[in-house]
DNA sequence: CTGAAAGCGCTAACAC
DNA sequence: GTGTTAGCGCTTTCAG
């Protein structure tokens, strides 16, 4: 697109040009434009920014990336990024990323661990300063430890070995909403929707839905399980109405959530009215479904910040740290306003 | 991370390693990785590649960029990527990089344009095969013709001058939806919602609009205008509520449109039975709103596909090409099912 | 078919 | 305070 009528700087201007363009050595330019490691006489140091101007010459960050041994990027590598929780996941990591002057790489494994493998495996070869990893509730994909570039996992429910990892307090967030139900709108039996796969151990959405029901000696026996999109949400909802209607449903996130209730609104029902509906996770798209959605809402800005920082503090493996969720009261469970 | 558990090559291993294990000279490593320029015998190629093998070793792409002076890498500049359409659209543009070998750079200009030309001559700087920059509207930002970088515009209009861009027929897509309104559902009044800024020229929803109302004699008088994002669509439509209905709003955005609906529903109002609404782009949240929206669909998918050949063939400067949409009618227009 | 070697642009010792 | 210079790991021309 390098065209005719724009300036045309046959090529780009290199830190040499603008040594000699200065007058000074390339040294004393790398010093200027880095602010160290040795210090530069005012009067240089203006005549170097200068030439830079002049020259418009932009430091070629690959030549500086094989020589640090670090491109100043970060790569995210998330099942799907066009789900809002992930999506606005990306976002957070890259405004953080910025703070430290690093770009953000984006990458898709479409929840297949082979893909995924593959994807961690081109971006340590791209020598990006670090990935971060959401793997859906599977277990780390084979072998990632052995890909020598700093990783944390995100979205996790609990440690995992050789890695450092972090995620949100599922259990408590899930048992706070479900409790909501109960004790605020008096409902009695509450359907988990979840996924097939996702986290179901001590920290999990489904662990809080059974706590928040076993101690109030509710029964917890309708679950009803689907792949973790809007599609399966909605496959869910239909299931639901084939049987005897709960008096709530619980989706473990936004996605499911919506299916749902396009499932029920097309078998007639009213929302909370005649079901109420809430999740976890708390995305916009929460606060724009019909009715607006009661939610568990993840800190997806700090958990995104947090993970940044510990993948350039090299936060040690093993180390894990929960992110407790908020409980964001709308209409689908029932609540005036 | 790289902890004592785990096998710990204390350095990567690089090129010269494989080639002194192999017993070949570097020369013929890179032949073998890069099947090129020059041939290699079988049985050497087998030696290199056992080598490459048990050392583990995976190619600096670093070095690579800075000696073939491509990072195999592009970038996308997009207003937020949070906004499910840019965030399809990322997915796409990802999909379509990897085909060619390359990652994708995500980075968030917030609709700022001093953002957006640091962002651009971030990328610049880091020697990014190429960017593609959506600009919602605005005219391209100021001299980005001066980052010597490809770039190719998304989400236009029409022709930029000294840049290639593509975009949706943005007049046809609207003028197919609010002819179904009008057409098929008899309804007479349709209100606009679209953004402050957005194309409003020969090639946009509004243009559309006016045309589908013009042609068959309607007046077309009210407009609301708000930001491109959910809680526009809602302020908008909190708007309309004010004043006298019309029959139906097109929203220039599903994000606009989503809101509009919350605002509806809120408002005690029937969408369609008392109101029907439809908008424009088509993401997967506009198949799950209440009620699921009819839209002119953007082929989100083909344009992120052309844009990252056109991005790596040399598309020229100045070319354009528009996309048609696809009516894909749902309920909230008033149709069965 | 294979090897030697010259750089790509930058950083950071190490000299002065 | 500033200059010289040796590489970072890779690709590719040029010899053999």
């Amino acid at each position: 697109m390098g065209d005719a009528p724009h300036t045309p700087p046959r090529r780009a201007a290199t830190r040499s040009d603008v040594a000699r363009a200065a007058g000074v050595s390339t040294a004393v330019v790398s010093y200027v434009i880095n602010g160290g490691p040795r210090g530069v006489a005012p009067a240089t140091a203006a005549r170097v920014r200068a030439a830079i101007e002049t020259l418009d010459y932009r430091p070629n960050l690959a030549a500086r990336a094989l020589r640090t041994g670090t491109t100043e990027m970060i790569g995210l590598v998330v099942p799907d990024s066009s789900n809002p929780f992930y999506a606005e996941y990306a976002v957070a990591v890259e405004r953080r990323a910025a703070v430290h002057g690093h770009a953000l790489v984006v990458a898709n494994s479409g929840d297949d661990p082979d893909r995924e493998s593959r994807l961690v495996e081109g971006l340590a070869g791209r020598r990006l300063s670090g990935v971060l990893l959401a793997t859906t509730g599977r277990p780390a994909g084979r072998d990632l430890t052995t890909y020598d570039v700093p990783m944390v996992l995100l979205d996790r429910d609990g440690p995992v070995p050789g890695f450092a990892a972090l995620g949100p307090a599922f259990t408590a967030g899930a048992a706070a909403v479900v409790g909501h139900l109960v004790d605020r709108h008096g409902l009695s039996s509450v359907a988990l929707c979840t996924g097939r796969r996702g986290p179901f151990g001590a920290n999990s959405p489904e662990q809080g839905w059974r706590e928040a029901l076993d101690r109030r000696g509710l029964d917890g026996s309708t679950v009803v399980r689907a792949p973790f999109d809007r599609a399966g949400g909605y496959a869910a909802g239909r299931e639901l109405l084939t049987g005897t209607l709960p008096d709530a449903v619980f989706a473990a996130s936004d996605l499911l959530a919506v299916g749902v209730l396009r499932a029920l609104h097309e078998g007639g029902l009213r929302v909370p009215e005649d079901i109420a509906v809430v999740s976890f996770d708390g995305t916009s798209e929460s606060e724009y479904s019909w009715p607006t959605l009661t939610v568990a809402r993840q800190p997806v800005a700090e958990m995104a910040g947090a993970a940044v920082d510990a993948l350039l503090a090299g936060m040690p493996a093993g180390a894990y740290r929960a992110f407790d969720t908020d409980l964001v009261i709308r209409r689908s469970c029932g609540c005036p306003t």
